[in-house]
DNA sequence: CAGGATCCTTTACGATACTG
DNA sequence: CAGTATCGTAAAGGATCCTG
């Protein structure tokens, strides 16, 4: 009668293994962890705030970046009928659920570099 | 007598991104999350045990990346000597410290998949 | 201001073959 | 078995100019 133990070990890491390629597919390339992380701290920001915060990014590859993530709705993208028009980004209710992702990440950045200071 | 205020919201906020920025360059490449999750749960591996579980991955890549993470102290190379030889790889205690972030990496491409199939 | 178009350079990645 | 060598492609990245 214990039929549910077909879920074995085996497929329980089979799909830990498949969650995190699937994660990291959605979160792919070198920019995306580091846009979400600025716009999880700025609120809503324009396309200029954005290319300045986020140092060294080249308006081409923040462009596809956003783009990218604007189809996997983690970001939203609203243009304001202002001259010359400006757009905002903005972090959606669903990208925000990727903030524990980015607080470890950025716990571990701290940690990382004090690690680094006591040596 | 506020002095230590100096730290300011900008600082912390310049702190947080440059600790992503760090997190994210021991971790680039595309195969690191999927390696160190696959060690994760699989104890101490040999060679050829993650070029079969790290699905996809060449052997160049794997030993490239293994390197990488040698460096940083991730993970340990284990030559044993047997006949053939044969080599060990496995997380270090430090390695270890990365196990949240994978973790909800792993949880949310997880609800990410079941999101998909209740549509 | 927001970004697309173009061109060019440099890495990253992949497939296959080979060696101690 | 555990890799390295070699070669080729694709993507990333940078610089500059252009347009609604």
């Amino acid at each position: 009668m214990k039929k549910q133990s077909v879920v074995n070990n085996t497929n329980i890491c089979k799909n830990r293994i498949q969650a995190i390629k699937d994660t990291m597919e959605i979160l792919s390339g070198k920019w995306k962890f580091h846009i979400l992380g600025t716009l999880m701290q700025g609120g809503s920001m324009r396309f200029m705030d954005l290319l300045r915060e986020v140092e060294g990014i080249a308006p081409k590859m923040l462009s596809k970046e956003l783009q990218d993530m604007e189809v996997n709705q983690l970001v939203n993208r609203t243009v304001c009928n202002t001259k010359p028009i400006t757009v905002e980004y903005a972090i959606t209710e669903y990208g925000k659920t990727l903030s524990p992702i980015i607080d470890e990440i950025a716990k571990w950045g701290i940690s990382y570099r004090s690690s680094l200071l006591n040596k």
